[in-house]
DNA sequence: GAGGTAAACTTAATCGATTTAGTTGATTAT
DNA sequence: ATAATCAACTAAATCGATTAAGTTTACCTC
């Protein structure tokens, strides 16, 4: 086992003092060429590499941005992560993932353990606890330290932060638009409870393709869930109900299992997708595509997200001087993807 | 914006020396306790917590685990980092990811970046670019260093570190077994070509099922693609091809994407599934548990897996004396989860 | 030959924490 | 009364790198 060089062991090796050798490799003019090619030399032939610890406690900086997701097993997260990764890497930072597993103790511990020196700045997307509880206590610490964050995608208010969101509305808009468009004119909607930002938003999308063309909306057409992230026994039963007793001929649902399970429910029917009933789901998956039928989907560029939201944060790491202290909010747009879910429009 | 605490800004606020501070920090016998508690309190209050940059550089030691894989957006890879990531925070961890896209240079620089003292040691799956080159001189490079390093998934031989495999051979007899039990007698397999460790030894354990059951096994009935991660035009039409000229009564995919496309085509032909055909996948994700029918499976445990790497490499960091050059393979057992591609066994 | 200057180094401070080796003043033993 | 002992600190070295400030030597000039 060869131990590491340091400026010190090649310092004794070579019989010059550290900050020669330190100047030396940084191409200083005050080292005579001779003894810098001699250095320099010696380094390359050895493989020194400066060690990133000692650099970041010198220059109080890490090039390291931390990462804090409620859960990775999650289609839409992991594109969010290869974006900030991509992103970093060509900026020449490094990348902390940590999960949270929607737990409030563990998101605080996991900011604390890496705003401790570890990390210049934040990305990150709350979790559930943590909205429930409204304490943001740990993000307003980090940021009173002046350590940038950026939120993404479960953002909550009032944080002096930039923020990166999906248009929810929009994209839930163009799905539903893209039904009535198609003829249908009973469109189902399967969402979440209101105080999930993201269903509400895109509920409103589908109030909003309503509105356009003049259609009224039918309260019965609306089932709202209590959770986005998962379809537990009773989340199934209650879609079974919905779909059998009403006589929708679309329907659009704000996640990809809420569309597959009323697939399998609407199979049973005998109904066929997509003459007797279209389906369109917001997407952050691969499930959409590789259903038979494939699903009309929203799909939501969560790379494009990621990489947003790290341009965001470096930008701020690298001009600290804008102590501007302005903070925005960016969308990212999403796209209708149609496939066999839907009958194709007539231009 | 409130500057962060250190012991000297602590020292100089209380009129003491940074050491006492340290001391009376650490409960040292050497305070007093009258200054030990008075120091100790105002720590508390305003929320004192060491730096963790200047421990790393002092302790030599980072607590930090890389971990290197060739891609994020894989259902896989994700349940492997969730189980490294809840194994290190368990025993105060923390846990880089780096992402190599296949690409051997970009696996190389990570390693080399994460080695200069961001990291105690790694794990990691190799990327396919590495594979072909045989190019390996990064791992012993850091492994000379003295850096452990725990290769898991898809591992090269030579290499001095422990290895975390799935029983892939075993889990595909299973899934063999299972159909021949069932009754099918002409079972084809989609897997590639033999040079993907995995796809070799899933052929195997689809070979062995047979020879168990003294089945004789016709070679038209393996197709072997060029590639196992995606899903191809090319691909597309061999499977076609593949299903269209062989008589199956049974079918077994290395991958869930392969099983997807097959039943696809199955679909078309007018067979039905199970009755006509059975389907059994390897699995790594959640296609084959939503699909309809939904997809019977070996699943491969990642979190088990993920969790027995991070085990190993923390036990290796944490007893450095143990330096007994010896080197272990652990094999993940595969579990096989029975749905609606084959037909219920009666025992 | 005193003084100035420039080249080529070295010393020492710094980042934040730990720890070994002193230091100081008071108490105790002889 | 002097030395030893001890409690309670402080000073300084260390981890590995950077850099401002200081040192040495040679050379030049008037």
């Amino acid at each position: 086992m060869k131990r590491k060089l340091t400026l010190k062991s090649i310092a004794k090796e070579m019989d010059v003092s550290i900050s020669t050798v330190s100047k030396a490799l940084r191409d200083s003019p005050e080292i005579s060429e001779e003894t810098r090619e001699k250095i320099k030399a010696y380094a390359k032939l050895y493989n020194y590499k400066p060690n990133n610890i000692a650099l970041s406690l010198k220059n109080r900086k890490t090039n390291t941005i931390g990462v804090i997701i409620p859960q990775i097993v999650h289609h839409f997260f992991t594109t969010v992560i290869r974006g900030i990764e991509a992103e970093a890497r060509e900026n020449n930072y490094n990348v902390i993932i940590c999960l949270s597993n929607n737990d409030f103790d563990k998101e605080v511990l996991n900011m604390e353990l890496l705003a401790n020196g570890s990390t210049d700045g934040f990305i990150l997307s709350v979790s559930k606890e943590t909205m429930q509880k409204e304490d943001y206590h740990h993000l307003n610490e980090v940021i009173d330290q002046g350590m940038p964050v950026v939120m993404f995608d479960r953002v909550v208010e009032g944080i002096p932060c930039d923020r990166v969101l999906i248009n929810d509305t929009l994209g839930a808009k163009k799905g539903v638009t893209h039904m009535i468009r198609s003829g249908c004119r009973k469109i189902g909607i399967i969402t979440s409870e209101d105080y999930v930002s993201v269903g509400r938003l895109r509920t409103e999308g589908y109030l909003d393709a309503h509105d356009d063309f003049g259609i009224e909306v039918d309260e019965n057409r609306i089932l709202k869930l209590d959770n986005i992230d998962d379809l537990d026994e009773n989340a199934k039963k209650r879609i079974k109900d919905f779909i059998l007793n009403n006589e929708l001929d679309g329907l659009f649902t704000v996640n990809e299992l809420f569309a597959v399970y009323a697939t399998r429910v609407i199979a049973k029917t005998g109904k066929t997708i997509p003459d007797d009933i279209s389906i369109v789901c917001f997407t952050d998956g691969e499930l959409s595509e590789h259903m038979m039928p494939s699903i009309t989907a929203v799909s939501q560029h969560g790379e494009e997200m990621g990489r947003k939201a790290a341009s965001i944060l470096i930008n701020k790491l690298e001009r600290p001087e804008d102590e501007t202290e302005e903070y925005g909010t960016t969308y990212i747009e999403t796209s209708l993807i149609e496939r066999e879910s839907t009958r194709k429009l007539h231009r």
